[in-house]
DNA sequence: CGTGTTATTGACCAACATCAAACTTAGTGG
DNA sequence: CCACTAAGTTTGATGTTGGTCAATAACACG
């Protein structure tokens, strides 16, 4: 439907620092069929439950994936910024075991997984980037996993300040040392899986020890060095190639 | 090396179960060299940080893969049966982001890469399954997001041993409701994010509640049903076709 | 200006960690 | 077959982290 979607453009490039790309092959993936949606916050993209028949890029704003447990509340599993496509796995698992829902208002692409697969028969090199970007998608998860089972509260927010600042990065949109973290005080808790008063304290301290500063959802890294430390944080598992570790 | 290891086989056969495959695809796949290594327990098959050219197929024991955290605390982070290979993301991760360590004495082979692209290329069936095993791989480390960050200790040591039955159980492991375990509480503490005393007392809890029984590491589901609604389990995440949910 | 959401604070509480010791079990060598 | 050992399990006492509840303050937006 449209051409020049700068964040399909930004994926296709991902794709291709993944597994090189003919020029034919990229070409085809810019001529994808884009079922374009305007999203609010908290709308959610893909339910839980859903046997999807396109995928979704996000062309602007941020979005997570979660899921419900049994008291009704929700862990986050990961973030994504414009420029990904959250559920790329869904080509082969049939049934969603997760939702993913707008953090803040913005716009995805839905792309079908008819013209997905006829891509991947066509070009093996499409094949083979979508399936390493599943497998970075799995990297991240095994860091959160280890987030969660084996670090305090102030480790683990330090260390989500650390990716979300590496990833931001890389894709540009970062703005010196700082960034624009779109996520309430709860959805913090969520991801961390703290309760939000203690998310508040948390970050007072972060800020109290002049590691970061916020000025509403603007964040600025003020000691990147110590950070890391403290968040235990080792960019290698974001698969980022060479611009993984950081100079402040 | 060798012909006839049925955990290759049952891996074979799970493959197929995800992707159908030829004939010839079969065969190909169980004519691939095995270097084969006996494992004591503790051995790492393979460590963070290495570029490995094989991935590992278990043939006999059990092993898990983990990460070393900021305090040199482990957390683990999966468990794999014989008749899996945990590390098949290696094809295209150029560098291990985790360890996979042997829980028990056993026996692994080394598939070399190279053999299992070429198997990739000339069957696409086989990279069909090969990307749907590591997205199962994916979703499971999502479902213990949410079990790390959302469950309280006996909801989790709930669900870890419901997903450790069913598991088993689809491969043939289980003896009725009964199944080894061959992990010390001190591990089963690094898997669930919980210290060594803590899962003791858990452990007790859920035997004093008749939900399990445990004769050394050999444990009995006493209240299947029961143990499901605590730990909030539902198989859908393990992507196992039909046989999902269990029948007491 | 209201009005609803988000952030912050304080008081109190529960879950889980830590430490240290005793007990049990499974191996091992004599 | 027994004694010895090392690893794993169990227990108790105590400390800490982070949760819960509830109220207030700061914003953001129409």
């Amino acid at each position: 439907v449209s051409s020049l979607q700068p964040p399909l453009q930004r994926y296709i490039d991902s794709l291709n620092r993944l597994s090189p790309l003919a020029a034919e092959a990229r070409a085809a993936l810019s001529n994808l069929t884009l079922r374009i949606v305007r999203v609010q916050e908290g709308f959610d993209l893909v339910r839980e439950g859903d046997k999807p028949a396109e995928s979704c890029l996000v062309l602007e704003g941020f979005v997570c994936r979660y899921k419900i447990v049994a008291g009704g509340q929700r862990q986050i599993l990961s973030f994504h910024l414009a420029g990904e496509v959250p559920d790329l796995h869904s080509l082969h698992l049939e049934r969603m075991d997760h939702s993913i829902a707008a953090m803040a208002p913005g716009r995805v692409a839905y792309l079908p997984h008819g013209e997905l697969i006829a891509l991947m028969h066509k070009f093996p090199e499409i094949a083979d980037a979508f399936w390493k970007a599943t497998l970075i998608d799995g990297a991240i998860f095994r860091e959160w996993i280890a987030n969660l089972g084996r670090r305090t509260a102030l480790q683990r927010m330090a260390h989500l300040f650390c990716e979300a600042f590496v990833r931001m990065r890389h894709a540009g949109l970062t703005d010196g040392q700082g960034f624009q973290l779109p996520l309430t005080q709860a959805s913090l808790a969520e991801a961390l899986g703290l309760s939000a008063v203690h998310v508040n304290r948390t970050l007072q301290q972060l800020r109290r020890e002049g590691l970061i500063e916020s000025r509403g959802r603007f964040q600025t890294i003020l000691d990147w060095d110590r950070l890391r430390r403290i968040g235990d944080f080792d960019a290698t598992y974001l698969h980022l190639g060479k611009s993984g570790d950081h100079e402040a």
